[in-house]
DNA sequence: GGCCGTTTTGACCAAATGGTCAACAAGGCG
DNA sequence: CGCCTTGTTGACCATTTGGTCAAAACGGCC
């Protein structure tokens, strides 16, 4: 099926080294493989992302590039091969975005809040990652399992949290043993389903939840449910203590 | 285009009352309405589900059912109106499901870990109504902001929250002033996501999800965390108390 | 200017797909 | 039994869709 695909990688080459040295080229505006490239990509994403894999047209996204659709045949190779990049250059949009998670700031507390804001928005301000990301896992991440750059992408941001966490840790706010993935686990949960499934849960709570208030209030409480997660115990009263928790085990085993 | 639909509306008035009548017709087995019917939901409901709307294919649904594909648009009218009694069946089935909810246990500490087990368990037991939903919101909620079915399904499940929450406030182990329809949010976020993004999550984290030991774990970890963010506060080194909070707030506007 | 590799296109295709129509079986009922 | 409504089907259709081919435009280079 892909026989020759020298074109593709070809074209993935040439987009890659810097600018500079051909910029003037780029007045010719046409025969630019770099722009033409890009531009399917752009809006081979936005037709992914809104109508799916099986959904989105290869004709429609030639159109929308005002391209001939024999473009993306060339660049691509075929419909799944052009999804691919797409959700490559996706993930590498993300990572960058998350790249600049300088957050680590002197107080943990803070840094927990900076972190927060900062996952919530990079998923609000990519609608189309959170489509692609779905659609993908309705594939059962049959494409993204290939690449590894996945693994790339989410390291540094466990990584920060860990370093957050002992930090925290070391200043005695927050207690040991906090598991960093289930930490990242659960702030992404809460941020990506607020917005995944935004319409089914307006209707289901009858709230709307794109107002600008009741975001910031989801904000909060996101940071609210880490910080007291994370929070050192105060022994007493510890409901989710060691000492509570074995006997609510117990009867929770008796009950389910 | 959908012209007379009649047979539609009388299929699904015929298939309403109470099967006790007409019972004795079951045994012919064939020219048995309402098990066609049925059968055509289920076989569709596995192929919107797997494939998506888009993905999905009519003539394999019918395929599956051993039927002529007409009967589908007998039935159904179209594939749109298949997909929408699709749904609604599924949320009818996944309400069937959390109204036996009876949890509310006597100790409320007790009540919200079962609360976490059912509502995940309601999840992993109905994979496809998570496909579903996830499609639904690729289409904005089109669908099903018209059934109004919703609403009465998550409903009972926020009040029994709202029920745990103020027990456990008299019972002087949970906090006053925890919004029923956040803490529900939280846990439909957490449940859900572990499950619908299961995949992606996967090749970023480096961990097998669907092993029984992370999942109990993360079942822990929900608790955990639900139950210290409702627990008493006890006044000191509150990190997440008004008075930490505050100082934080500010704080992070100034990052943010 | 003429050659050559790269980029771009118009025309075309086979297969698949949602949907339709007329006819046909199967009971219920008078 | 024969009619009539309900349930079911095979054959068919227009359109769409992913994908292909050969040829053309373009630009650099000798």
């Amino acid at each position: 099926m892909a026989a020759d695909l020298k074109p593709v990688a070809g074209a993935r080459l040439r987009a890659g080294p810097a600018k500079t040295e051909w910029m003037h080229q780029m007045a010719s505006r046409s025969r630019d493989p770099a722009r033409t490239r890009d531009k399917i990509l752009t809006q081979a994403t936005r037709e992914f992302a809104n109508k799916g894999f099986d959904g989105a047209r290869v004709d429609a996204i030639a159109l929308r590039c005002k391209l001939s659709k024999n473009m993306l045949y060339y660049y691509f190779g075929s419909k799944e091969g052009l999804f691919v990049a797409v959700l490559e250059r996706m993930y590498e949009k993300l990572r960058m975005q998350q790249k600049d998670l300088a957050v680590r700031a002197s107080d943990p507390v803070v840094a927990l809040e900076q972190l927060v804001h900062h996952t919530f928005n990079a998923f609000l301000e990519n609608p189309e990652a959170i489509r692609l990301m779905n659609e993908e896992n309705r594939h059962k991440g049959r494409h993204i399992r290939q690449s590894q750059r996945m693994r790339e992408l989410y390291n540094p941001l466990v990584e920060t949290i860990r370093f957050i966490l002992t930090r925290g840790h070391e200043d005695g706010v927050f207690r040991a043993g906090v598991d960093p993935a289930f930490i990242y686990l659960t702030l992404a949960s809460l941020c990506y389903h607020y917005l995944s499934n935004q319409y089914t849960l307006e209707v289901a709570l009858g709230v709307d939840l794109g107002s600008r208030k009741t975001r910031d209030a989801w904000l909060t409480h996101i940071a609210d449910l880490l910080k007291s997660f994370c929070a050192q115990a105060t022994d007493s009263s510890a409901v989710n203590g060691t000492a509570v928790r074995k006997g609510s085990r117990r009867a929770l085993r008796a009950s389910s």
